[in-house]
DNA sequence: GTCTATAAGAGGATAGAC
DNA sequence: GTCTATCCTCTTATAGAC
């Protein structure tokens, strides 16, 4: 792997971990094992990397959830099936962790591929549930784009908990709440819970 | 006010807004118009102070919390109060958002009031929907430990997707589908979406 | 209690040699 | 492309005078 590519990685790695504030460039150069003079050379500086690593993670975690979206079942099941991706509760959300740091909200170039990450998964939601609907898995009253930003933000508030608790207990008990509720909304019969 | 307090409310100002990553002393000294000595005068370090600014935080969002939980009206409806009340989207969560500090995290000392605050929320919560269920608005086979950590989630995560978004409308929309959800689990009659 | 002085180290680069 | 040297500021204090 060549050096910049390193870099980036590193700075994926770090900005999970330490947030934009807390990661430095002699961090950055020490777990990317390049030197000072390296790193100023791929990257004009601390926001231009990171840029590239914020942009780097967004696209992998998006990808990641079409895997699921795309599976050969039911709606309400690529949902839960979203819902219950293997997932770290403890370390958070490496792309919905960024949007508490002030510089990252502040700098469009920083904030825009976290924005176009929750915009896209937000509509990929929507028409699930726009779908199950059609299926009888979901009430027609059932506001799509509402209903899916519940999904997204139970997700990311789950982390939040599990951190607060240093535990991944309400991480898991938050999901399967959440799954508990939409399972109840359709006049298609189903099992009460796992 | 005396030293000691303004000290307190601008570091509690400061960890809102930067983490304790992002809270410099000299910049607490400068919004509490004190001096160095001062500050350490009254704490022993960064740590002690940001100690009892959490702490103090802690108290009061869950002082305020107890408001909605005690209103006069059904529990359900005391969850929707609680879901509902006013909220600075955009600005996040001032102890929910202290869970993306590893520092706070590491530290049994300022991790504690957090910690201590979601749990005595979950537990109230929890309660309301056992509650709710006796009175028909939540069917028997809801969680309610579950059915609180969701709803706690809900709110945590829909600022995450307000401050990704840089606007409070998927905070509202979150908050919207979760009520939408909750108001569909009892046997009760009620009015399908506001 | 508050102020000023001092300080070792990290943060975030720039410059120029190799 | 990578390395070392250099720079200035901020961070997080400590010490001692007032």
């Amino acid at each position: 792997m060549d050096t910049r590519e390193r870099l980036i990685e590193s700075a994926q790695a770090l900005l999970w971990e330490r947030g934009y504030v807390g990661m430095s460039p002699k961090a950055i150069q020490e777990k990317a094992a390049a030197g000072q003079g390296s790193m100023y050379h791929h990257f004009e500086n601390k926001a231009a990397l990171a840029s590239a690593a914020i942009a780097r993670s967004a696209e992998q975690l998006y990808a990641s959830a079409q895997q699921e979206f795309t599976q050969p079942c039911s709606a309400l099941d690529r949902i839960i099936a979203y819902l219950h991706r293997e997932r770290e509760a403890l370390r958070g959300c490496r792309v919905g962790r960024l949007t508490q740091d002030p510089e990252i909200i502040a700098d469009p170039q920083l904030r825009q591929p976290v924005q176009e990450m929750f915009a896209k998964l937000t509509q990929e939601l929507a028409a699930l549930i726009v779908e199950g609907q059609s299926a009888g898995e979901f009430r027609a009253e059932l506001n799509p784009e509402d209903t899916a930003s519940t999904i997204l933000a139970v997700l990311q508030g789950a982390y939040v908990l599990a951190r607060a608790a240093n535990s991944a207990e309400p991480f898991h008990r938050a999901i399967a709440g959440a799954i508990s509720l939409l399972q109840q909304q359709g006049s298609v019969k189903r099992a009460p819970r796992k």
